[in-house]
DNA sequence: ACATTATGTAATGCATACCTTACATAATGA
DNA sequence: TCATTATGTAAGGTATGCATTACATAATGT
């Protein structure tokens, strides 16, 4: 699961810290999600998604099982 | 987390079984999901969500931390 | 009556999301 | 030099998503 994560904290000047005190879990969880160590829960995507005033599929680029549209 | 994944399914004619299938999951995942008994995985939301040919957030409704949109 | 389908639920087990604590490097600035 | 900030990483623990197996009820059709 690709995300845009970092950029989107670039943009903003947002800190890893700052970006997991805004939602409420630790730099860690963000720092993970951020570098694609694992996924994060769908409320947590929700959350940061907000964070950045954007929707899920705009942070996070899931591969698509089916479907011709990407 | 709110769901409209029975609704979803309703107006296509799919059971639980079927749309399981179709991801890929099992039923019991689905149902669990559906009812509301945990969130899925955010890979399962796009699976879910791209049978549909919906975007996440039209499928599930998370309770909002920010923001005054809703 | 019997089989099939759809749904709800439970137990057990595994993988993983997230936490806390901790250590490391690099950049910045007093 | 020393302190602070930002980032990457690791270990150990808890919570949860999902699989598998299994049992139950209800609806449908033969």
């Amino acid at each position: 699961m690709n995300n845009r994560i970092k950029v989107l904290r670039a943009e903003r000047d947002w800190s890893q810290q700052s970006l997991a005190d805004r939602i409420g879990v630790s730099r860690q969880a963000v720092n993970a999600v951020e570098r694609g160590k694992h996924d994060p829960s769908l409320q947590l995507a929700f959350d940061i998604a907000d964070q950045f005033n954007l929707r899920i599929e705009d942070v996070f680029l899931p591969v698509k099982k089916s479907s011709s549209e990407g």
